[in-house]
Order: structure tokens, then sequence, then C-alpha cells
DNA sequence: TTGAAAGCGTTACCAC
DNA sequence: GTGGTAACGCTTTCAA
């Protein structure tokens, strides 16, 4: 529990060079420079966080809130939760919880007692409660994910709507005129921000690309697997000689089965694609072509946008990512056999 | 931003009137007090958290590390997380996530640092390196789950022998001579700490009620649902009459379709027991009866002896959580039609 | 290139 | 029952 007068005296300077030396943030001769590094390493110090908080302008703590509904799907959270902890991590910063009903009140202690310098906010609802609170807080808010209104806010998030053109773009200039989408369970499209704009997007580019275009839910990860097959048997029957996977992996898994129970492969008789998977789709028993969800840059750019804004330099805008495009050979050419 | 002093102003009373006021560690006057308190409210005071922590001799806030491997069931994993944030408000705690690597540098970053005055240790391994770390640092830390090396440590469990024990009992008193164990995936009995501990228990209870044993793996969440189904034929094959199940809840649900394409109806021709569930086997297509894992009583516990260790009271031992059974209706008396 | 010292906003001890 | 004030350990301005 060494503290830096310990460390200045071992060093033999005063403990304001011996915070510049730390911080950087003045030049200190390399002998100086030299002597405090060996002072710190032999008494293992460490700058008390508190002090540091009350001494300096930050905390070097960023909050994260997450709602945790029931119907949140817990391996794409635990993939948000990891990717900001790590994005945070990079620039020195940790991560502070708050969870359910406290992620309002929570939102508001943290901001009014300094304890964090930004709030990263997951999980966004299209009417998001924490989109006023944002607005009447003091600490810097990024939302990962885009609220309905969100009008002086900063967001970040995939560009879902590109995503899903691109896709539709595939599978058009590969020759396909008539594609399906299974989408979420009906409910996440009120509940989540992002299938709405996953779908309004795919049939807004279905029908730029005079493709006939046709959207089916599907159970979420819970439900049983039967509603994602069914709406696939029903796409295929209508005619449809792609698809277009906006679901969880559970229900990748049962599509494919349902494809293949039908003798259908993949791509020689139907194209499949998928766009916001937050798994691998290059290890399901089919290799999918995908445009995933991509924690790690989202959180990455949250952080940045959250570093800037506690440097006074807010960015209040929707920030889309580009979607990248992994290819895995499920896409090809339009066959008669899938309408048969 | 209004500080103590504004308040104190505003109340016409010194500083440390209002800090006793609110921390109630000195007698104040009711009408004193009144005014503080509305003070507080007008400015919305919150007393600014770095001081605190430099000021006082805690920081209000809990480390929880969180190793995240790959294999981690997600759901599980963020009941645990929840739980132990909620049970850390209850006592005006908050939760800083360390995962990760960031998890052993973390913990030894944090406890130098001050910036916790506890950590909780999640997903604990048998052989967790976070044992060692946690006797050299100087926070005091708590394992919710037992490592195989847990000499001088704190720990909090679920006590996964006397629920796989009171399963087998509760078999055994019904007259089920022939009982099969459908556990986890084998790597969960290396890196897991308890699937260990309840297969153990199994077998030696089960030798004691002299009743015949098998336990067979399951695959976890992402395996094939083939795994757990070829378990469950097997051990019927075998003459097993009872099951008692240790596993994710989508291999519940594949054994009980197993039974149920059999033609093997519960508790009738089958009897079947769940222990350390950690989802809800009453709302599965058959309610099964449960010793389930409790993640709020496990956290709970665990935040109280933090709370006890951080006042000087450290109570290193492992301390077990008795097991609660709830009962479904799935245990019956034994019947010849399942050995047929 | 370095040092002295003034805060930062609490808590808690010591007086009254 | 209340007030004054010395820490707490750092960052940062001002001087040298």
């Amino acid at each position: 529990m060494a503290n830096i007068n310990e460390v200045a005296k071992a060093a033999g300077v005063s403990i304001s060079t011996v915070s510049y030396a730390l911080s950087g943030k003045r030049a200190v001769s390399p002998d100086t420079r030299r002597r405090i590094e060996k002072a710190v390493q032999d008494l293992n110090y460490l700058p008390n966080a508190g002090a540091r908080m009350l001494a300096g302008r930050r905390t070097q703590i960023f909050a994260l809130t997450e709602p945790l509904r029931k119907d949140t799907h817990a391996p794409t959270h635990m993939a948000f939760v990891l990717a900001a902890s790590v994005a945070a991590r990079r620039h020195d910063y940790d991560v502070l919880l708050l969870t359910e009903e406290e992620a309002q009140q929570g939102m508001r202690r943290v901001a009014a007692n300094r304890l964090v310098d930004a709030i990263l906010v997951l999980d966004v609802a299209p009417d998001d409660p924490r989109v006023g609170l944002a607005r009447s807080i003091s600490s810097p808010t990024v939302f990962i994910g885009v609220p309905r209104d969100h009008a002086g806010l900063i967001c970040v998030d995939l560009d879902f709507e590109a995503a899903a053109a691109r896709a539709v773009d595939l599978l058009a200039d590969a020759g396909h005129t008539s594609i399906g989408l299974v989408g979420q369970a009906e409910a996440a499209y009120e509940k989540s921000n992002f299938p709405p704009r996953v779908r309004g997007a795919f049939l807004r580019r279905a029908e730029e690309r005079d493709v006939e275009a046709v959207h089916g839910t599907s159970g979420g990860a819970r439900a049983s697997r039967t509603a994602a097959r069914r709406t696939v048997a029903d796409m295929i029957s209508r005619g449809a000689t792609a698809l277009v996977l906006h679901t969880a992996e559970e229900a990748h898994g049962s599509i494919l089965a349902e494809l293949s129970e039908r003798g259908l492969r993949v791509p020689e008789d139907i194209s499949v694609v998928s766009v916001g998977a937050s798994f691998d789709t290059a290890t399901l028993e089919t290799p999918i072509d995908s445009f995933p969800l991509d924690p790690q840059a989202s959180c990455d750019a949250a952080v940045d946008l959250a570093l800037a804004a506690v440097d006074g330099h807010p960015e209040p805008a929707v920030h889309l990512i580009a979607p990248r495009y992994h290819a895995h050979g499920s896409i090809g050419p339009r066959h008669e056999k899938a309408v048969a």
C-alpha cells in the first residue's frame, strides 16, 4: 500500500515529479524517470483510485447499463459486455455494471456522484426510457443501438440496413427473384431496435431490385424449433429460392435441418445468407455467408466516442458501422428445384 | 454538482453535521436533520464517490471476476452476474467487472489500487489460478464455487453433494433400485468445480442405499441434441427406472422428448429429478422435480461474507447452501414398464 | 527539469 | 447536539 510519498522518497524526488513521470504530462529526465520507475517496481506502487478520482478530473470508469430483459439472448449479450470491457481496458478504463431497474436509478446515481466518466448503454429498445435520462444527466452517454428518438444522442451500431440491403443485392445479382427473410420472434420487432431496421431495409431493397420478398418470423432461442422450420417451409412452397436469415444460432440450425430434410442443398438448390449473427456461421453444419454482428467493432467505436465526449468533444449522431461480408459459399445461382 | 459545503450552507449547519446526518453515524436533532434533508433534495446532492473513497475506508465497490470461458453457459452465468449485482446493491455496493485474462491482472490491480473493497469470484475452476492470487492480495476475496484447494479461502456454493444425495434418497425411497445420472459434457468434469461433486455424491449415496447407479454424460447447450438422448436410451436399456438430471435446459428438453417418444410417462413409467438446474423446471413440457441452483442465495451469502471480511471478520470456510426441493410430481413408485 | 503547495470533497477525530 | 479541522493521496498550477 505504498503511496506516492514513499515512491518520491525512494526515488529522491518530489511527489509532483513522480506524478508527472507516471502520467507523462511533463518531461522528466531519463535518469530521474529510471529512478522513479525502479521505486515504483520495488514498492509495487499503484496510484490510489479514490485520490485520482478526486484530484484528477477523471475516474477511469465507464458505467455499462444493461436492462437484462427476460428475452435477452444471453450469449449475444455476454459478447457485448465482454467486448465493452475489452475496449474500455484498452484505454485504461474499468467497467461498472448497472443492471435491471437499477439501470435507470443507477445511471442517475453514478452521474451525480461522479463515479464514472461516461455511460455505455446496451440492449437499446426503440422507446428506451434511458433516452430521456441520458438527456437529463451530466455524464456523456453512448448508446450501442439506435432508439427511435435519437436526436442529439451519441449512438453506435452495425449498419443493419446496409447489411440487409447488401444481402438482397448479392442474391438478386445471383439471379434470385424470390427471397425470404426469416426474422426474429414477433415480439423482438417491438422490444428491440434493430429487427425492424433489417426487415425494413430488406423489403425496400427487394422492391428496388424488383425481387419478390416475404418476411416471416421465427421463435427465439427458447422457442420450439418448429417455428423457424414452418416459416421456411412456407417460403419455399411460395417459390423462394433464397433465404436471408436474421435469427439466433439455434434457429439457423433448425432452418438448415429443414432444408436438408427436404433434400435441398446449399447453395445448389437454395441460397442462404445470414445478417447480424453474433456467432460464427462458418461452424454451422453448412457454413453460411454472413454479414455478422461485430460486438467488438461496435464497442470499440462506442468507447472512442465516449472518450471524445469526456474530452469535451461529443459527437451526437448515429454512427453506423459498415457491415463486413464473410463468404462461405452458401450463395449460388438460382435453380428451379426449390420451386418445385 | 452540489457539494457538501453548499448543502451545509443551505441547511445552516456545518459540513460535519451534514456528513453525520447522511451516514447516521452520529445523532442529529430531528429539526436539523429535516433541514439537511431538504437541502439535499433541493440541491440534488450525492456525496462525491472519489472523495468518499479517499476519506472513508470503503469504496462501496466489489469487483466481480469472470473468466468467460468459451464453454461457459451464458444464461446461467448471466443469472449469477445479475444476482451478484442485486445482492451488492442491497448493501449500497456497485459491481465492477473484471473479465478474461484481465481477471487475473485486474484482481491484482484493483486490490493494489484500492478501487474495490472486496472481490467476488465467479465460474470457479477446480484448479483456478485465482486461488493463488487471492492468497497474495490484500482485498478480501469470496469464491462462488469451490476450488480443489480451498484452504483458508472464503467459498460459497450450493451444497451439490446434499442435493445429489437427497435426489437419490427420494428415488430410493420410492422403490427405485436402478438410477441413472445424466450429467454434463465430459469436459465439464475437469473445467468446472461442481459436476464432479454431483457425480461423486450420487454414486456414493447410491451405494449406501444399495441402488444400482450409472453415470452418463450429455452434451452441453451447443452439443448435438442426440448425446443426451443416447445416454438416456442406454440407461433405460440397462434397467434404469429413474433418472437424475444434471444438465443444461436444452438437454432436459431432449431427454423428455426421448422418454416421450419411447412412450414412457413421467412419473408413471419413469421418475425424473433435476439437480442444480439454473432454470425453472416447472415450465418444461413435463414439469420436473428439482433441487435448483439458486444464484441469488449464493450471491447473497457471498456478499454477506464479503462485507464481514471488509469489516475485519473474514470467515474462511466452505459455506454450503442447503438445497431446496421443488416438487412437481415427477417422482413416482417404481414400475416395470421402463425395464421392458 | 524540478519542487512547493493549493486544492479536490469527503470522513472522523477532537472540542465545546 | 454541533462545529472546526486534520487527514486521505493524488493532480496541477505557480515558481524557480
